[in-house]
RNA sequence: GGGUCGGUGCCCGAGUGGCCAAAGGGAGUUGACUGUAAAUCAACCGGCACAGCCUACGUAGGUUCGAAUCCUGCCCGGCCCA
């Protein structure tokens, strides 16, 4: 299928500059393309998912991808969808977070040597290098400032009570060269990126055009939306992050069973890699019986996989078939030491009979007093296993599950983990 | 500086000597219902060794058998006058 009109199939295309050129270009062969990421924290997060998957649909078509680390714009900080100037972050700092953020970009590409390679590059490898004399003259000399005051992400600052710094008036500039730059050394001509990066993105195609006298391709995708309106990718806990050791493949996994089903369609469409037919005949399966989340959970386990591999998507699963309905009773040791892992966890003494709960739920901060503790087991709420406890809150041996676990649970979401300790 | 009104639990807000761990609402927790949703209904919603006790109505004292409630000093806020 015609790439392009997969994209638009799917969703994915807000703007494009010259699209039936772009179209000429791309049935004639490979086209080098780029995204850039800023190092703001050190991990990517949900949100960032869309365009690492936008890559790699082009690669899937025969493209290359250069996944671009912003080494360089990081430290001066896009002031576009912001109302105050960026703090900026230290150099210390910055080299970590370009470090992590350069292996996550790694995971959704094809690195292996072949026509369609990806390469992944950092924009500090060659603006670090430049002077403030020939940045002024190569680059700042084809804008003029009444082009840039234009642009939305400028104007918008410059309206705002807290301005704007030259600094970060100065951004633009900088993603501009860097498309000039991977166009001469790695003939990049497309340079996609979320719709708030328009203003940015065609500042480059400008420069390539001006100086250059070549013509350069820009592309935004939507940026992902919740139904509300408001910003996508967080959740109860924060952001929804790539990296397993801020947020589990579990939790990760989690995010997108509990999605909208207003929005599963569209965020279906937008980054699951499945054909579109495909993707549409499941949503109308879901439409049928959305209790189902047919829609969701075959999301959740493409994505959860994509990004943390198929072992940890298993796992995540099963750990929420667990959590969920399931009867934890019958769970194997093994799926019990993966909800183990997503759940607050205590040590046992070797014989439980007769303990406490109180405790346990305390010390885990599950609940706040012994009181609280005495109301929700008045109220049926504590359960070892799926056995409801009695008002005394008592344990007993046969509580244990396989493996010497212990699975309390508060109300239907809330879960402890309690292991019994052994000696070696 | 003078006058005046006020400071109550996570938030808003009633209470003006005992019936006050303090009305009502919101938030929160749990249960029912449910789709790991929304809405709805119900219970709970300071602590503890829990038929009892302790701590708490800005703060420190006082009056009283008994104080969130009365008196005094202090701190903080609103308004009016200077």
């Amino acid at each position: 299928m015609d790439l392009l009109v997969d994209l638009q199939a799917r969703g994915l295309v807000h703007d494009t500059t010259d699209i039936a050129a772009l179209g000429a270009r791309l049935a004639q062969g490979p086209i080098g393309l780029y995204i850039g990421f800023d190092p703001t924290a050190d991990s990517l997060h949900v949100g960032h998912l869309v365009g690492q998957l936008f890559m790699r649909r082009f690669q899937l078509a025969g493209h290359r991808p250069f996944p671009l680390a912003g080494g360089a714009t990081g430290m001066i900080g896009d002031p576009g969808g912001r109302s105050e100037e960026r703090n900026l972050l230290d150099v210390e700092t910055l080299r970590h977070n370009v470090g992590c953020i350069k292996a996550q970009l790694t995971k959704l590409l094809d690195f292996e040597p072949g026509p369609y390679q990806a390469t992944l590059v950092n924009n500090a490898d060659w603006t670090a290098s430049i002077t403030m004399l020939e940045f002024l003259r190569d680059v700042g000399k084809h804008f003029t400032v009444n082009q840039m005051t234009a642009k939305d992400s400028v104007r918008s600052r410059i309206e705002s009570e807290h301005g704007i710094s030259y600094t970060e008036f100065s951004y633009m500039l900088l993603q501009a060269n860097d498309f000039r730059h991977l166009y001469e050394a790695h003939g990049v001509e497309l340079q996609a990126g979320a719709s708030d990066q328009w203003g940015n993105i065609v500042a480059g195609t400008e420069l390539i055009r001006r100086r250059l006298g070549k013509q350069a391709f820009a592309m935004t995708h939507p940026l992902m939306l919740k139904s509300d309106g408001s910003k996508f990718g967080k959740s109860a806990g924060g952001s929804v992050w790539l990296d397993p050791a801020r947020t589990s493949p579990y939790q990760f996994r989690q995010f997108w069973v509990q999605c909208d089903d207003q929005m599963i369609g569209t965020y279906t469409k937008m980054l699951s890699l499945r054909p579109v037919v495909e993707i549409e005949a499941l949503l109308v399966q879901h439409e049928a019986a959305p209790e189902q989340r047919a829609a969701q959970r075959a999301l959740a386990d493409e994505l959860t996989a994509l990004v943390h591999g198929t072992k940890a998507a298993e796992h995540a699963a099963q750990a929420a078939a667990v959590l969920f309905g399931g009867d934890p009773t019958t769970a194997s040791a093994d799926v019990l030491a993966v909800v183990a892992g997503e759940a607050p966890s205590v040590d046992l003494p070797a014989n439980i009979e007769g303990l406490r709960v109180h405790e346990l739920l305390l010390a885990a901060g599950i609940a706040k007093s012994a009181s609280e503790v005495n109301r929700l087991l008045g109220q049926s709420a504590v359960r070892a296993g799926n056995r409801v406890l009695d008002a005394d809150g008592l344990l007993r041996a046969s509580d244990l599950l396989s493996g010497g676990f212990l699975l309390l649970r508060k109300g239907k979401r809330e879960f402890l983990v309690g292991k019994v300790s052994t000696t070696g």
